[in-house]
DNA sequence: CCTCCATCGATTTTT
DNA sequence: TCGATGGAGG
């Protein structure tokens, strides 16, 4: 017990030690979140609390199974229910199955199998979707069902034509997925929330059970996840919700970050601690990652600080283009590695969008910097896996409709859409499955007696899988490779393309070994196929991730929420890009934006690089950039500015370049200076004055500005393309500060004197 | 029914 | 730029 309050801070020690009654934990980057809670769930263990009414909740599988195993040490062999929302419903759904219309052993439909439910629902609806793509009408409903808000309750909103279309989809795509005994992920969630709101007899139950329910990543939760939370703390209100206002980022996919504001409101007498001591990056970037976020105004106000050494100066550098970034970047590391500063694996490189790895990819390929990229689920959305899974699927729940459809003519055996077409008519008029449609084929009208024979043989197929059903997952993926003919079709194939597919089902079968072996350790798992698919489900490849081996991390900023890494590159802080172009005219967006530059700074332990050009290839296009607003919004005391020597237009001397134009040195960037002292994060400073923007002119210039101030009514001002003019009017303050200037040749202008390359005639 | 090319469109994506 | 998607032809 002493030993779970050793070397604990005192906020931290207060939140561990807490007992009854809901709790706040505010914990900002790097504060030690993870281990307040596992100590706390070991101190309530301590305490006498049975294990079985504990209950802890997490956004990722990754965090779960870190929750997990920190328990684990701190009070072996105790077995606290750790798991993520989403599998959390997906066990009490099992169990409640029958209570909203599905089957026990329904099935669960990713992101790309609702979409695919939804085309089809939209088809067989013939409505006009006037030019609203699927997934446009899929963002729709899921947001709806995030909020709670079920098929019958939904109204549309006149004027908007987004929501009459819904509000004619929506319900017929539910009765879809009912009819197929199937749920896509919002829905784990919505069943058992309705559940637990519409049945108090089962919430007191539930409530009962688990007495203390823990939350991680509280920022995070929807509407749905919030009545969930709520249903289950209300007899015994001891809620316990760590989260951090400012690492919000998931807004877009529903969280409500009005549940983490007004948590005080919800739970009366809630204790509310404030982990503010970070012990993860020096003081140099916390300071720049405080003054970013102060700029928001959603926020709960906190002041992070840091006892650790100081370190580095925040570097932000401007490059001539993204080929020029990656390639410094590049070099910046291997000079690191190369005299032994770092491992490769010190670094991450960080993006707003996915396509712009592709430049650092290539580059690192190129110098043979050993990386891994972190893209979000990949082995099992593999056509080849996802359709072998299907035939899983398919042996789980005769009903899954969408199985049917992808499996039935995979490999090719001659039943195409046609068929298939006049199969669903008859299921629909029947109200049958499609496999009972196809049990009945020759009866089915515009069925022709040869395709008949090739369903009918295809239905025995089936049935032959029948039986491998309630096996281990192994030897049901066995049985789907020989049987369905998969391993002859492409294993007779000479084409390098499906030969490694077969290779990757191959893969899919060790993994369902694996997954048997492991089962048969566990004490009470299930060691069976309809196990395995709800793991293939619910867990992707990102959870895999490993951070052992001694690779560069690529990864987008989304995906960098809850890691932390000695070095860290931040890539094209550029307008546009970060914030995002589609988030920048809604305050909540750019807000959002914010935080999500705040997650990504606050990775860095060690050292931290943001980073624009001055030209962007993207999506074709060759752009000229515009540094990030955000960059103006950092403090200079912090931080050193310097730009490589941008190959051509600069004018750099041809003897200094080495090789070809791809390796023009950078060394100016990453000359590391003695760290010079780096000045105390101001908690909750505003900048306006001398803050980066300062340094960085709209060409993106490292040449230091003017200060807005110098400048007066009536002074002679001088613009490098404009020529010398006369200030007529000045308004606004800072980085806000505007002025009106007339010049001679051009008329009036006028300028935000921060971002203009403006400055008193006569002057360098 | 399958394969090849034009056309379009394009954040982020814990589960 | 690249990929997914759909229409035409074999």
């Amino acid at each position: 017990m002493t030993q779970l309050l050793e070397g604990l801070n005192p906020a931290q020690r207060e939140a561990v030690e807490h007992v009854d009654g809901p709790l706040l934990i505010l914990a900002g980057p790097g504060s030690g979140k993870t281990r307040v809670v596992t100590h706390r769930i070991a101190h309530l263990l301590s305490l006498g609390v049975p294990a079985w009414q504990i209950l802890a909740l997490t956004f990722t599988n990754k965090a779960a199974a870190e929750m997990r195993q920190r328990v684990e040490r701190l009070a072996p062999g105790q077995r606290v229910w750790v798991s993520t929302f989403h599998r959390f419903g997906a066990k009490m759904l099992r169990q409640y199955a029958d209570r909203v219309g599905l089957d026990p052993n329904y099935t669960i439909y990713d992101a790309g199998d609702a979409r695919q439910t939804l085309k089809r629902v939209v088809e067989s609806l013939k409505i006009p979707v006037m030019g609203y793509t699927p997934d446009r009408i899929a963002a729709a409903i899921s947001k709806a069902k995030n909020r709670l808000i079920g098929p019958e309750e939904y109204k549309p909103r006149s004027g908007n034509p987004l929501s009459e279309i819904v509000a004619a989809v929506y319900p017929a795509y539910q009765q879809r997925l009912l009819a197929s005994s199937a749920v896509d992920f919002d829905d784990l969630l919505l069943h058992i929330a309705r559940l637990l709101h519409d049945d108090t007899e089962l919430r007191k139950q539930l409530d009962e059970r688990f007495r203390y329910v823990m939350v991680d990543e509280y920022q995070d939760t929807n509407r749905a996840q919030y009545v969930l939370l709520r249903a289950l703390s209300v007899d015994y209100p001891n809620l316990a919700a760590t989260g951090d206002p400012d690492q919000s980022i998931y807004g877009w996919r529903g969280a409500d970050l009005n549940n983490i504001l007004e948590f005080e409101q919800d739970y009366p007498g809630v204790k509310v601690v404030r982990l503010e001591q970070n012990y993860r990056s020096t003081p140099a970037i916390l300071s720049v990652a405080d003054t970013l976020i102060a700029h928001n105004k959603r926020r709960k106000p906190k002041s992070l600080f840091t006892e650790n050494p100081d370190g580095l100066p925040v570097r932000l550098v401007t490059y001539a283009d993204g080929d020029d970034e990656a390639r410094s970047v590049a070099m910046a590391m291997e000079e690191a590695v190369k005299s032994g500063r770092r491992r490769w694996s010190d670094f991450a490189v960080f993006y707003r969008v996915n396509a712009l790895s592709r430049t650092v990819e290539r580059v690192f390929r190129k110098r043979q910097i050993p990386f891994q990229m972190v893209r979000g689920q990949e082995f099992y959305q593999r056509r080849e896996i996802k359709d072998v899974l299907a035939y899983c699927q398919l042996m789980n729940n005769p009903k899954d409709d969408l199985a049917f459809e992808r499996t039935v003519n995979s490999p090719p055996r001659g039943i195409g859409s046609k068929t298939v077409g006049r199969l669903a008519d008859y299921a629909y008029r029947h109200g049958v499955s499609l496999l009972d449609a196809a049990r009945d084929a020759p009866q089915v009208e515009g069925v022709t007696k040869r395709t008949a024979m090739l369903v009918g043989k295809f239905v025995a197929l089936v049935d032959t899988l029948d039986a491998y059903a309630a096996g281990p997952a192994e030897e049901a993926v066995g049985a789907v490779l020989e049987h369905s003919g998969y391993r002859k079709h492409y294993g007779d194939s000479d084409s390098e393309e499906d030969l490694n597919r077969l290779a990757n089902i191959e893969e899919l079968l060790t993994d369902a070994r694996q997954f048997d072996e492991a089962m048969a350790e566990e004490e009470d798992a299930e060691a069976n196929l309809e196990a395995y698919l709800e793991r293939t489900w619910l867990v992707n490849e990102t959870d895999g991730w490993d951070d052992d081996t001694d690779k560069v991390t690529l990864m987008t900023l989304h995906a960098a929420k809850g890691l932390e890494f000695p070095v860290v590159f931040l890539l094209a802080v550029e307008d546009g890009i970060l914030p995002h172009e589609r988030s920048a005219a809604d305050p909540t967006q750019l807000e959002e934006e914010r935080r999500l530059a705040f997650v990504g700074i606050t990775r860095a332990e060690q050292e931290l690089q943001l980073s624009h050009a001055l030209r962007r290839d993207y999506r074709g296009q060759r752009r000229i950039a515009i540094p990030s607003s955000f960059l103006m919004e950092l403090p200079t005391g912090v931080m050193e500015v310097a730009q490589t020597a941008p190959t051509d237009e600069l004018g750099l001397a041809p003897d200094e370049l080495i090789g070809d134009w791809g390796d023009a040195p950078s060394e100016e960037v990453y000359r590391h200076e003695p760290a010079e002292p780096v000045a105390a994060p101001t908690p909750t400073a505003t900048p306006t004055v001398g803050t980066a923007a300062a340094l960085l002119g709209s060409g993106g210039l490292a040449a230091p500005r003017v200060s807005p101030d110098a400048f007066k009514v009536g002074m002679a001002v001088e613009h490098p393309e404009l020529g010398v003019g006369k200030v007529l009017t000045l308004s606004g303050n800072g980085k806000g500060r505007r002025a009106a200037v007339v010049f001679p040749e051009h008329g009036e202008k006028r300028f935000v004197l921060a971002f203009s390359p403006l400055r008193p005639a006569g002057r360098p």
